[in-house]
DNA sequence: ACAGGAAAGTTTACACTGTTAACATAATGT
DNA sequence: ACATTATGTTAACAGTGTAAACTTTCCTGT
């Protein structure tokens, strides 16, 4: 466990592209093809995990199930997630790539400061109603999954960068009041993550229903900001 | 079963307040005595799983261990509840109204609309920091236990009818620009939810921090109301 | 007063869950 | 060729919620 990574390194060292025997060269296409093994089972199990997961909800997610639609033994999984909880969390970072990239996406569409906060409350919302078992799982259920850090230090730049900035350039305009800019983003993010906590918890409504409501809030908070 | 509460009910007629036979009267008490009985033994069901539920938290609040710590065979309990659901949705509807009642004391602290309205929301945000395995299983883990509503409803005057009072005294006095009563009440208490949502899901980070926040928000979010 | 029946509780059992320990086996390094 | 490591599997443990069958206790109608 230790050696395998450490030759593959080596061999990746452009001091030595071509290691002298034969035999070397094989090793390390041996090591790195099993490597690649793994990673494509990680991944293939990730990706049972994560359908299981928006399929079923979090409370009846079962590593046994998924275990049993990848072909394992329950036990089996152990061998490459250290528990539940770490299997969970990896599909948590899975998507939490792809909700930062989502966000990312709402801000460039836009300019004007306040418009790309609108932007991002839409999305964030939308995502939350796309995928309600991600998002409690990410923000709600775990959160030591989602993230280890304290407020400030994900809205300043840690997952929510995109938010933080457009604050910061919602500030530069003078659309801030008497709030800093790290109280304005956490204010504005708690807001919009009340509204998505009751998409994921009441999945009853009709969307556009918390679209509309995700409307409404941005504009008052936004207002409220500037009038502050 | 049938004949028992309607012999009693029977007995509470004021037609026939005094029965004719002793042996009628008899009956009469022994029926009420089992039915207090009955309600006694429920009451200390529920204040062991309340107790339980907010010393091990919703995960891992188990009917067995409430069992046996009320001195009953598992099974026992589902002679009174129908299963583990509906007695966590009773210890629900228990706290429910101790929360209202929080929320009403708050209220009544202030005079100025938008005075109760802040009131109300750092009372909101208290209970959450004080109770937090309440919190969410009363609003984030099922909520069809804390309620069957839509949130419309919720806000106009179901539970939190407190909220949407205040906000209609505040719209009265303009407080309120374009919005109407129910849809700023809503985006109010998704605001405050949303902090809730935070306190309950990272324990970590100290209270007054987010009784701070609670009060950034409600300003910000008021200000916004006014100058909408 | 006594048979009949409902109510309350217990034991047993089932189908699950996550997780650990012991064992098997195949691939690899020396 | 031998030892070791990686990768599985099976067996087992301690839990969970819940249903069915059985006991016991108490109440009721005749």
């Amino acid at each position: 466990m230790l050696t395998t990574p450490l030759s593959l390194s080596s061999d990746a060292d452009p001091a030595e592209r071509h290691p002298a025997t034969r035999a070397d060269r094989a090793r390390a296409r041996s090591a790195a093809r099993r490597e690649a093994e793994r990673l494509q089972l990680r991944d293939h199990v990730l990706q049972i995990a994560q359908r299981q997961l928006v399929a079923h909800g979090y409370q009846r997610f079962s590593l046994r199930e998924v275990a049993e639609e990848a072909g394992y033994s329950p036990t089996a999984l152990y061998r490459h997630f250290a528990d539940r909880d770490a299997l969970l969390k990896e599909v948590c970072n899975l998507y939490f790539a792809r909700f930062s990239a989502v966000l990312a996406a709402a801000d460039r569409s836009a300019s004007a400061p306040r418009a790309r906060l609108m932007a991002q409350a839409q999305a964030y919302v939308q995502f939350a109603i796309e995928n309600p078992a991600l998002y409690r799982l990410m923000f709600l259920e775990r959160p030591e999954m989602g993230m280890g850090l304290t407020m400030e230090e994900v809205a300043s730049d840690a997952g929510f960068g995109v938010l933080g900035q457009a604050v910061g350039a919602l500030a530069a305009t003078g659309g801030i009041g008497t709030l800093a800019v790290p109280q304005a983003t956490m204010v504005l993010w708690a807001g919009v993550h009340g509204l998505a906590a009751m998409v994921v918890t009441m999945n009853l409504l009709p969307a556009e229903h918390f679209l509309a409501m995700t409307r409404a809030m941005s504009v008052t908070m936004l207002d409220g900001l500037q009038h502050g």
